[in-house]
Parts: structure tokens; sequence; C-alpha cells
DNA sequence: ATGCACCCTGTAGCAACTATAGGGTCAAGA
DNA sequence: TCTTGACCCTATAGTTGCTACAGGGTGCAT
């Protein structure tokens, strides 16, 4: 409110998309510097602020956990350094991605076959009952 | 200990592929009645307790929600109902499973992208980063 | 009788927020 | 000026599905 371009949460979180408690929870848990107070002790953030949070929550939308994101960030930050480090967690994080895909492919494989067999006509019959239950294994 | 077949929890939770821990929270939660007790205060499970505990162990592998297998576990009590609901209730989850595959091919789209366009020099000209910032969407 | 593996309860922790309760602040309209 | 309402503040508890203690009791073999 004191300077022309001061930002409140609520301004913060319109621009990003965030809720304004995930804001304040970016803040304690250290992702989000706490910026200076107002007067009437209101936080008021600047475009620094917003790049940082715009960062993090592109990462967050791109499946980085947060402390991926803090790595991020911490490396961000040295902008002399090698980004070979940047990389490898880009990397590590593809591959987990790409595993997380193949399991649930057999997941929803396993859930068609399921649905395919049933004639939906009392459970007692049910195939889908029958497959879940341990004597019919796979 | 008392009766021929009677299975400590330890039993059902090796027989089952869940930790002990797991089988005594699936009881607080009301998934898995609780089972007769020993003299000595432990728990004693029957075959009736091993198929259940069987029939959630398989159907949380298959990602359906806790509150998702008390439904199954309802429905499945109910010999001579109509297995309708069971069908449904697979399907819609099928369908859940369908939308975080393609969210996830997406996701490792995305990172494959930023991933190729890394030179591997410095963070300042680091494309990973760069495609991290608000400032180049999407 | 003593060691050890197992069992018991109750509680706290994980990720990553989300939601409430119970208040304070600020700008605008009557 | 007073008040309404939208916003902000802190602190705490809830979400999902377990997992991991801490601090004890039980059961069996040696």
């Amino acid at each position: 409110m004191s300077r022309a371009s001061a930002l409140t949460i609520g301004d913060l979180a319109a621009a990003t998309g965030t809720k304004v408690e995930t804001v304040r929870w970016y803040e304690r848990v250290g992702l989000l510097p706490a910026p200076p107070r107002t007067e009437g002790n209101y936080r008021a953030y600047d475009a620094g602020h917003l790049r940082r949070l715009g960062f993090i929550r592109r990462s967050r939308e791109l499946g980085f956990t947060v402390a991926q994101v803090r790595e991020l960030l911490d490396l961000a930050d040295q902008r002399d350094g090698s980004c070979g480090q940047v990389d490898f967690l880009a990397r590590a994080h593809l591959t987990t991605v790409e595993q997380k895909i193949s399991d649930l492919m057999r997941l929803a494989h396993e859930l068609h076959e399921m649905i395919g067999q049933c004639d939906c006509g009392t459970v007692a019959e049910c195939r889908i009952i029958d497959a879940l239950s341990p004597h019919s294994s796979m």
C-alpha cells in the first residue's frame, strides 16, 4: 500500500493462480521469502516475489516435489554455476513420471479387462467382485 | 492360539503382504471387522478375515481409494443385489486412471522438451531454469 | 528366569496443501 | 461518522493412506 508497486497477498495469489493460504504456506516452509510488512501488518510483495512464486507454481505444475523445487530455486540463484545439476534433477523427475505412466497403464489395462467381463447380473456372479477377490489372482 | 485355525495379526499380514500396523489401521477405519481376542488380548483372525483383507489389498493395488473399497465391500456383501453399481464404480475409476495417464503424458512431453534444449552451460543460460520461469509461459 | 519375537495402545509424522476459528485493517458509501 | 464488506492476520486441525515410534504386555524356548 505504501509504495506504488507493492502487491498484497491476494494480488500475488490471483496473478499466479494460487490460493492465499498456499502462498502463506510457501513462506512458512521457506520456498518464498517473507516480504516486508505494511503499517497494518499486511505482507507487501514486489516483482521479485512474483517471479519466484511463478517459478514455484510452474515447477509444481510439472510435478516436481516441494523439496525438488527448493533445490531448483537454490540452483537458479547461482546464476554463474553449472546447470548440470538442474539437468540431472529434471531427468530424474522425467524418469519418475515415466514410471508412473507405465504403472497406471498396467492398472488401466487390468481394470479394462475386469470391466469387460461383467455381465451386470447379480453381485454373486459379478466378475468384477470376483476379480477383486483373492482366490482369483492377477 | 486357542483354536486350530486362528491367525495372529502377523500371520494375516504376512499372508497378504501387508504391514501389521496397516492391518490395525484398516480395523480402526472400519474396513476390516474387529476380530475376537485371545486370553492375552491378541487379535484372533479366521479365514473370513483373510479373504476380506485380500479383497481390500487387491482393490487398493488397483488404485481404488479406501472410500471406494468400503463401497465395494458393502456391495460385495449384498450377494443377491445387482452388480450395476459395482460396474459403475469400476468404470468411474478407470476414467480417473485414464485421465491421470494423459495428464502425466503431457507432463513427460513438456519435461522432455525442456531437457532437450539444455546445453548444460551455466545456470544463467540454462533453458530448463528458463522454461520454469514465469515469463516463458506454457 | 530370562531372552527374544511377537503383540498391545496411543500418538506423531509424511506430502502439499486446504479449511476453519477468531480476530484486525482498509476503503467506500449512507 | 459510522458501518458494511472485502480483504488481511495468526494458529490450529483436517485431508489420504498409511508408517513409525514409545512404552509397555505375552508367549515360548532355553
